[in-house]
DNA sequence: CTATATCTTTACTTTGCAGTAAGCTGTTGC
DNA sequence: GCAACAGCTTACTGCAAAGTAAAGATATAG
């Protein structure tokens, strides 16, 4: 018997697993992305892999439960973000969501393929799954309309339908994943900055706020 | 030997020819919209028109096909809308826009499954007919950044990137097709009078332009 | 060096569904 | 009233891929 300290969790076999778990979804993802959740058989994940189906298996129940990890990253990110942005006293609504937008569309950029994937298989989820992921999702919404809400009242915003306004707005940042592809055009940071103005539009906010938005403020010509 | 004048369409079997299509596409998009294209089944498809699975293959030569041509029918309707509103000399960049987006939202809203299945089901076409509905899709964005620069010449509008912006715009529009619920909180008109001012914001459109967007223009209360 | 637990594979079963071959039925022309 | 065809169905094939049982490999302990 041992008689060795149960550690309740993060020995290295813990993470270990962990690891193996994380490139099974990293590889997973991107073929889901390439060719569809469908099209992605699990014995091509376990070739990318170099391993076989049966080692899949020890580490996932089956398909479905890889997919809800999938979909589940991009959001689970993005609480985290929204919930740092409102916890923190010392920011103003109108530089929360200038936070809040470049840390989203930043996780936006690093998740693309899990988001991508996320919207495109919800319907291949367990029903289970597919609402938990959907309250969070609901949760982020409601969470940004919260902050409409306050920039209204602090007089930084004009927003008349805040629950309308929020949902516009993790749309388009959640549009970016659907377009953007990191060898095209557009860097990263003009992407941020393109959402950024976008979204500082959307809330008739007209104070410039530093100099990245500062130039087109200027250009306005607002008497 | 039928001595009747060939006629080069539209005879009364076309017609129904064409009858049968639409009504298999409509159900089989509606079952796609429910459970996705691989969990739907043609025999599924085939009830609930009540016929069978071979009957499907007379009008169409394979699953992939039906997808395309569900998928297509948006861009298309779209296309026509745009096509529309930049022939149209009488109206300028700024009420363009405005007309654009009434009826592209509204054919968004009409044809709101077979819009979600396409955003959803990409990866489900055969690659020639996928690359399709993609350069059509880049057509749509084309105009739409020609619209906005015209409008930034006629000074109604200030964007600094046209293509950036029109593909937002775009996104904003399609983004409604994959939360709206017609039976929801929200009324169609209330949709398209949302992203209308949305999308206006976006370009600085600050005059009012008829009664739809006075009020809000009036909250804002710039000097 | 042997026993036991852990990790990974080979080889298999099962099933669900796209696609098809062949036949039945009603209609139209002659 | 019969030939020929269009329209549709019954009944089938073939196969791809999810999931599994059981054996093999490797490491750890005594």
């Amino acid at each position: 018997m041992p008689v060795s300290v149960p550690l309740p969790n993060s020995n290295l076999k813990n993470e270990v697993s962990d690891f193996k778990r994380r490139r099974i979804r990293e590889e997973a993802s991107h073929l889901f992305f390439k060719l569809g959740y469908e099209g992605t058989t699990l014995d091509a994940i376990a070739q990318r892999l170099e391993v076989t189906k049966p080692y899949l298996y020890t580490h996932y129940a089956n398909k479905a439960e890889l997919l809800h990890d999938i979909c589940s990253t991009g959001i689970q990110e993005s609480l985290k973000a929204i919930d740092g942005v409102l916890g923190d006293a010392g920011l103003s609504p109108e530089l929360g969501l200038e936070r809040l937008v470049e840390l989203v569309v930043g996780i936006i950029l690093d998740f693309q393929e899990f988001i991508v994937v996320y919207v495109r298989e919800e319907k291949n989820l367990q029903p289970e799954q597919a609402r938990e992921i959907r309250e969070q999702r609901s949760l982020f919404d409601h969470r940004l309309a919260t902050l409409l809400e306050q920039g209204n009242r602090a007089g930084e915003f004009v927003v008349s339908e805040p629950a309308l306004t929020a949902n516009t707005i993790g749309g388009i940042m959640t549009w970016v994943a659907l377009w953007y592809r990191p060898e095209g055009k557009w860097s990263r940071h003009q992407i941020i900055e393109h959402t950024l103005r976008t979204v500082l539009a959307l809330v008739q906010t007209e104070r410039a706020t530093g100099e990245s938005i500062g130039p087109r403020a200027r250009q306005l010509g607002w008497s």
